[in-house]
DNA sequence: GTTTTATTGTACCGATCGGTATAATTTTGT
DNA sequence: ACAAAATTATACCGATCGGTACAATAAAAC
C-alpha cells in the first residue's frame, strides 16, 4: 500500500457528480466552483485526483459512457427479438433516459458536441467529443451493415443512411429531452423514425 | 432629427455580427470582447445601441428568426405543390442553411435551448429562447392541423404527431449540421422523415 | 515514535468576466 | 459662433475565472 495520507472522499462518486454538472452546464458554462462544491472536495484535491478542468471532463465523458452509453446499445443485440423490436426497445429506453429527472435530461454528448463549434473547447477534450460521437455514428453503421448481412432487412436504404437517420434522431431527441421530459410524447416518433428505415 | 452626435456603425450590420457570435458561440461562452470586436464597436457604444448582453441577445435572436426562420417557413406554404413536396423543399432548405459554411452551423435558437437548461441564462433571455422555440412547435402542429382539415394528408397521426416528428427531426439537424457541412448526406433523411409522416 | 508521503484548507496568483464613470470628440439646432 | 446632445475612447470597477503555493494535517512505513 502507498504510503501517505488516504483521500477522504470516494473518487467515483466525486466523478460522477463531475459529470452531472458538466451534462448540465456544458464545458464552457462549468466552473471550478460549481464542480468542487457538487464533489464536495477542494480544488487542491481535484487537481491531485483529476488532473485538471479538461482533464476531468475527459473522465466525465468516458464515465457517461460507461454508465449510460454502453447499456443503451444492449438493446440493440438482445436475442430472440426482431431488428424491429430491438431498434423501438433501443429508442424506446433512450428516450426514458433522456427524460429521466434523477439526472441532467438529455444526452451529455450531444451537449458537448453543440459547444465544440464554439472554438473554446480545449484540444484534448474537443478530440474526446469528436472521438466520441463518430463512434456512435460508426457503431450504428457498422451494426446495421451486419443487419443486412444476415438478411435481418431489406437493402432499400444502405447501412450509412439508416445509421444517420437513427444518428440524427438521436440528437433530435437529445435537445427535446433535455427541456421536456414526457417520454409518453416521444413514443409515436420513435415508431416513426422505425418506420422509416424500411426494415 | 435629434441633435448630437450620429453613431460610426450601422446598427443592423452590427447586429448581424453579434447574432453570428451568440450563434456561434452561445450565450454563455460568448464575452463582450468577443462581441464588441466582432461588431467592431467598443463598449459604451454597445450598451447604448443595444443595452446590455442579454438585451442584445434577445435582439439577435429576433434578427435570426426574421432573416433564417421566417424565409425557411415560407416554403411550407408555397402555392401548387403538394404537402409531400413543400415538406421536402422546407427541410431542403433548412438543411443546406444549417450546412452553409457563410454563417455558423448548425440552429441558432438549438443551441441556445441546449444552454438554457444550465439554469446560467439570465431571465428575460431564457424566456425569448423558450419562447421562440415552442412557437416553432405551435407553428408546426397549426400547419398540420390545416393540411388535415384540408384534406391534404390523412389523420392517420394527429397534428400534434405530425410537429413533433419534424420539430424533432429539425433539432436532431441542427445538431448534425454544426460539424458536419455535408447536406447531400442528409437527403436521404429528408426523405425518411417525410415518408413517416404517413401522408 | 519518528520519518516519509500524501491530502487537506486557506489564501493567493494573473487574467478575464460584465458593466460603467469620465472626459474628449463630433455633430446638430439655434 | 455657440450651446446642447450624443458618441467615442480610455481607463477603471468589483467579481469571478482556472490554477497553484504553502503550511497544516493525517496516515502509512519503518
Amino acid at each position: 500500500m502507498v504510503s501517505g495520507r488516504q483521500a477522504q472522499f470516494d473518487k467515483q462518486t466525486a466523478l460522477n457528480n463531475a459529470m452531472f454538472v458538466f451534462w448540465k452546464k456544458g464545458f464552457i458554462g462549468t466552473s471550478l466552483t460549481d464542480l468542487t462544491s457538487a464533489m464536495d472536495i477542494n480544488k487542491p484535491s481535484l487537481y491531485a485526483a483529476f488532473g485538471n478542468k479538461e482533464a476531468l471532463f475527459i473522465q466525465a465523458v468516458e464515465n457517461y459512457i460507461t454508465l449510460y452509453g454502453k447499456p443503451l446499445f444492449e438493446h440493440l443485440f438482445a436475442n430472440n427479438k426482431t431488428l424491429e423490436q430491438r431498434l423501438i426497445d433501443y429508442l424506446t429506453a433512450t428516450s426514458k433516459m433522456q427524460c429521466s429527472t434523477e439526472h441532467p435530461g438529455g444526452c451529455f454528448i450531444s451537449v458537448a458536441l453543440s459547444e465544440s463549434a464554439s472554438n473554446e473547447i480545449p484540444e484534448k477534450a474537443l478530440a474526446k467529443i469528436i472521438e466520441t460521437s463518430s463512434y456512435t455514428q460508426t457503431m450504428l453503421t457498422e451494426f446495421f451493415t451486419n443487419e443486412i448481412q444476415q438478411g435481418h432487412c431489406n437493402n432499400a436504404l444502405s447501412a450509412e443512411e439508416r445509421a444517420l437517420i437513427v444518428f440524427t434522431f438521436l440528437h433530435g431527441l437529445a435537445t427535446v429531452a433535455r427541456k421536456n421530459s414526457n417520454p409518453s410524447q416521444l413514443k409515436n416518433v420513435i415508431h416513426a423514425v422505425v418506420k422509416s428505415l424500411d426494415i
